[in-house]
DNA sequence: TTTATTTCTGCAACATTGTTGCAAATTGTT
DNA sequence: AACAATTTGCAACAATGTTGCAGAAATAAA
């Protein structure tokens, strides 16, 4: 499915940021930091990336991934809705090559916590990726 | 144990800001966000302010406990040293009245991803903490 | 395809947090 | 009390977040 036919189904119209923000993000488990997609999009203002991240965020396409030393992570969504987010995945980052992956999880990670009722849960993961061990 | 007696502990001069920043966090298991130290420190300089959680992180007195809309919400450490923090324990944000709690785990949460080495987990859990349950 | 309507974009402007340099003030030590 | 080492406050600037508004662009309607 084409990044147009994409907007079309969240219900957001066709326009050229857009467009390139979805191609910039590119790899579906690949979360790319804010400054990284102003430096990709600077044909655009700063301002329109900002509003068109939260739109996109809004109609369910892409999710904040991370959040880090003041700046956020975003990446695709896969299969998640304006109204049912769907992350069952971790977050990794890769301390040597600063590289964020979305990762599905085999198994659930189930616990409770006395007395609190748990609405979501996010994992970040930090360490060592495959290509950078030696 | 007295907050002066800690920070000579931590190898940290006796100050004005880091006695009450130690007070302000108060609570072992609660973090603050920035914002509120900053409104509640407001005697003295932001920079400072800044300054010396960055000395207090060092020195494994105090942890960022989650960071959230470009806001980060500090924590003291419950047994953290210079070169080991032992965070085992999650962090729970209620929805409702915004409260970051640091709770431990009862038991260890165990997962592997395929061909990554993880260093450090973080997880956020977020809901509805027990007192807004109506 | 032209027009109308709705939405989006770019600009200006400002708030907040993060960050560094430097001189004056403070702390711990002798 | 004097000294050396840190810390503080101020000034200054960078980056991100955020809002209002007029002009531009995208969709819907004629």
């Amino acid at each position: 499915m084409d990044a147009t036919t994409t907007l079309k189904n969240h219900d957001l119209r066709v326009t050229k940021i857009r467009l390139a923000i979805l191609e910039a993000l590119g790899d579906v488990h690949q979360a790319k930091p804010y400054g990284e997609l102003q430096a990709a999009l600077s044909d655009f203002d700063r301002t329109t990336l900002y509003r068109t991240l939260l739109a996109l965020i809004e109609k369910g396409l892409i999710h904040k991934a991370l959040e880090e030393n003041g700046e956020s992570y975003y990446a695709l969504c896969g299969g998640c809705t304006t109204h049912a987010h769907t992350h069952d995945h971790i977050h990794f980052k890769c301390n040597d090559c600063g590289t964020v992956e979305c990762l599905h999880l085999s198994s659930e990670i189930g616990f409770t916590l006395p007395g609190v009722a748990i609405d979501s849960l996010e994992i970040t993961a930090k360490g060592t990726c495959q290509n950078c061990q030696a």
